[in-house]
Parts: structure tokens; C-alpha cells; sequence
DNA sequence: TTAGTAATGTTATATTATTGCAATAGGAGA
DNA sequence: TCTCCTATTGCAATAATATAACATTACTAA
């Protein structure tokens, strides 16, 4: 089973200070409109998925929580994370039993993540443009289909290119 | 998140005595064929999830394997499930984080499941036939998909026709 | 036979996640 | 404003899932 691993063990680099700043902004936004509660515990564990960049453990959003100085009991965590996962602000990769921001809330979607197995990096499309249909699923067995998880793990372009050498 | 069920909670019926015996006899002779050991315990563990005919998790196998008086230890189930996973007789449903008797084994395949939240059950489908082309996610996005998890959560055919009543 | 490897036994512990209940905050209506 | 209601948070305990580490046994092949 892959470990999740922190930004500092990966080679990608991003400054994501201020898209962090603005979908935050579009988060409140998003929330004020739906009528939803954008606590600040929800608040910061959506910054510290962005800032992160990439999947981590609800246990190290909790250490980050706790550095904050925010309450950091497990369920602080969990709560916050069910609230952000249901209301499409984050994803959880189950094959990595963690979580992400989602790169592009506000639109409904069935997201597919590409895992890189060397970098950890997480990128996310949209089943739709990735050559999924899941309507042809639903039709040929019957079963209707509530909510999906498709997960690729590999190596990205990057990651590639450095074990070609 | 969805908790796994036992066989008996399920509405699904199905007598598995006989169709896990000719599916344990099928492993055992691919296992000769492939030079790998088919040793009592993984025979044990295939046997459990041939009868179980859904995911069940590895400590519900650690269960059954005290019963038949096997030892029963963690790592005694999780060993033998990833030799069952790494060799095609069993997937693990990440969703579920249990384990499941591939229903097609021997022939290199990339699973798709479907999984009813209602009953339980979980049907396994080739990928080829269920409308995926991961090679398109491939080219498009330059990521070498080495593995995937593809797993669709909703209502069964039967448990649909329940819920409309 | 003996050295090497694969498999198993066993203990301990790591990691992920939930339950249950008390305390508090914030909004809607009297 | 007060009061009730509901949503959220705080907190302690524990459940559920999974792995590490190392000793022992069994199988295999030179």
C-alpha cells in the first residue's frame, strides 16, 4: 500500500499561495450562496489541502490543525473533511485513504485522479473528457450508479522521463 | 462511509458450495501451472471469499480462519491476500477496504465494480466492456497508468426495484 | 547435507476512522 | 430580548484496518 508522503519528499514545486488565496475566496463565496457554513476549522483544512497540493492523511491535516492552534482531535478533522467532501470543496482518493482540494469545485462532477506512484503527485480530470462512459455501464447491467471512484496509480510525465535515464 | 456486511445481512441468495469448488480447483491448477504455491491457508482465504460471493474485510477472514482452526493472526489473512491480489484470484474493493473473489481470474483484466449500497453485493465487470478507455486517459494526459481502481457505488438491478415500491 | 529462500507464527504497534456525549454558538420566531 | 432549536465544536474513548519486525519452520535446489 502507497504512503502518503508530505511536499517535502516531492520534486513537484508550485506556488500555491495565492490560487490557495482565491479558491478560498470562491469557497466562501460558494458557501454564502448555498447557505452553507464556511467555519473557520473548514476554512483552514481546505487551505491546508491546497497549500498542500497534493493527497494527505487526515492525521496530518490534524498536526497542521494543531499547529494552527485549532482543536485537534480526530473528529475535528473527519467532520470538516465530510463537510468539504460533501459539498464537492475536496475528494477523498480512496486508494490512498486521503484527500485533496478539488481543482475545479463548483461544477458538478465525477472526478478521476491520476496518482504518481513516484512523486505522489495527484492530478485530477474529469471522467467525461478522460474516455469514461458510465452511462454505457449503467445500461448494460442495470445498476444505477450513485457516485464513482476512479483511481489510476502510475508515473506521471515527469517521473517518466527521470526513470527513462 | 459504507460499512461491509456479512453474507447474512445480505437479500442476495446464491449456493456457492459448488461453483467455489470448481473455481478452487481452477486456482489450484493455475497456481501448478504457474509455479507458485497454492499453500492450505491462501486455499483457506480463496475458499472464504469463493463462499462469501462479496467484499468482506480481512478481519471478518481472520473469523472464519479461527474457526477452521487456522492461525488468526493480521498478518496471517494479509498475507494471503496479497498473494490472492497480486496473482488475480482477488481484487481489493478500495471503497470498502475489503476483499472480494475475482469472478474471472486468468485473464490479465482491469476490474470494474459495481456496488450496491443496499444489498452488498459488488459484480465485477471487465473494463473493456463497460465503456472505459483508459488508453485515451494515457495519451491525453501523458501519465503511464500502471494500475487502476474503478469502482461505481448505487443500487442493483433488484434492490432499484425494491426501493421504487 | 546444507545453505538459501519462501512461508508461517507471533507480538507489538501504526494508521485510519467512528461513537457518544457534553458544551457552545448562532439563527428563527415569540 | 428571550427562548428554543439546530448545527457545530470539544473531547475521551475505542473501533477498524494494516504493517513492522523478528523468530521459526518448511521447502528446494545445489
Amino acid at each position: 500500500m502507497p504512503k502518503v508522503k508530505t511536499a517535502a519528499n516531492s520534486k513537484q514545486k508550485h506556488d500555491n499561495t495565492s490560487c490557495s488565496k482565491s479558491a478560498l475566496q470562491a469557497a466562501e463565496k460558494r458557501c454564502i450562496n448555498k447557505n452553507i457554513k464556511f467555519t473557520p476549522i473548514r476554512r483552514k483544512v481546505l487551505e491546508i489541502l491546497l497549500q498542500e497540493h497534493r493527497a494527505i492523511g487526515a492525521y496530518a491535516i490534524l498536526e497542521h490543525l494543531r499547529e494552527a492552534g485549532f482543536s485537534s482531535q480526530p473528529p475535528v478533522a473527519y467532520r470538516a473533511l465530510d463537510f468539504l467532501v460533501e459539498h464537492g470543496f475536496a475528494h477523498k482518493v480512496e486508494r490512498l485513504n486521503a484527500f485533496v482540494a478539488c481543482t475545479h469545485p463548483g461544477s458538478e462532477h465525477t472526478p478521476a485522479f491520476m496518482i504518481c506512484r513516484q512523486c505522489d503527485a495527484v492530478a485530477e480530470t474529469e471522467t467525461k473528457s478522460s474516455g469514461f462512459d458510465l452511462s454505457k455501464m449503467e445500461k448494460s447491467s442495470g445498476f444505477k450508479i450513485e457516485q464513482t471512484v476512479i483511481e489510476a496509480e502510475g508515473l506521471c510525465n515527469s517521473c517518466a522521463e527521470i526513470e527513462k535515464l
